[in-house]
DNA sequence: CGGTATCCAAAAGGATACTG
DNA sequence: CAGTATCCTTTTGGATACCG
């Protein structure tokens, strides 16, 4: 259990980085690829119901095809994202969540709501901050 | 709520990131923050008990000066980490979570456990991807 | 020791054009 | 419609050198 938080966890989450050749472990890029910038938004987006292709796109908004396309088949290729296309003219492909993928949203709505939860506190610990490097240097 | 799950959430989710003139909204920046490569493991290793910078240093391991200074400064300023530092030669500085750091250690740990608990199956689910992507275009 | 500043390489991300 | 391929800009991250 090398993620968590008992003595000596950081060391071995360590080994997720150092070892495997390339650079980064799998959990590493698991909990990249769900928490990135559009695949929050497609996992929020999945949870609530199936959509196509552009239909998705124009959901998230703001999203170019490439990073969806990309971020769909990260997520597609992690067991997270199930990709259904219908072999039709013009081509039909409906995007859903897998089983596994309403466990990663849950998780991803959960720090997600936290987030909104405590967004205040974040701000006014930011605006405390701030002040202190502006007007506080001068004591 | 913008994040959560019902209807209509992802639409004011979009306007995270569409408001706010410079680009993101700041739960966005948040969440980077908590959930980025060396965020992850400055929360687990604050979680257990306070470090020294160096010695956060040695922890996490691989993480250069400049990363680790620039985390932990914008943990420090959203209010996450606090920054102790004691007026001595040589400097010495303490870095420890807030009240508020250990909630996002908590929220972050639970996505980094749920991660390492079903890396079996994104495993398997990649694997299978594979498969399909080399000896399965035969047919 | 605990930073800051600068430079540089690599990766992420987006616009556009094209394809089946 | 749902991508793929290419190009290019922006961002990220690390190595190095220096400062209080």
């Amino acid at each position: 259990m090398g993620v968590s938080g008992e003595a000596g966890g950081v060391s071995q989450v360590r080994r997720w980085m150092e070892s495997s050749g390339e650079g980064l472990c799998p959990q590493r890029l698991v909990l990249e690829h769900v928490t990135s910038r559009w695949g929050v938004l497609v996992l929020l987006s999945l949870e609530r119901r199936s959509f196509r292709f552009s239909e998705l796109r124009r959901e998230i908004g703001g999203v170019s095809e490439k990073m969806l396309t990309q971020t769909l088949q990260t997520l597609e290729r992690d067991g997270i994202v199930h990709r259904d296309a219908k072999p039709v003219i013009p081509p039909r492909v409906d995007y859903s969540l897998t089983g596994l993928g309403r466990e990663a949203a849950e998780q991803v709505r959960a720090l997600a709501e936290w987030t909104e939860r405590r967004m205040d506190a974040v701000a006014e610990a930011r605006a405390a901050y701030d002040e202190l490097r502006s007007a506080g240097s001068s004591s």
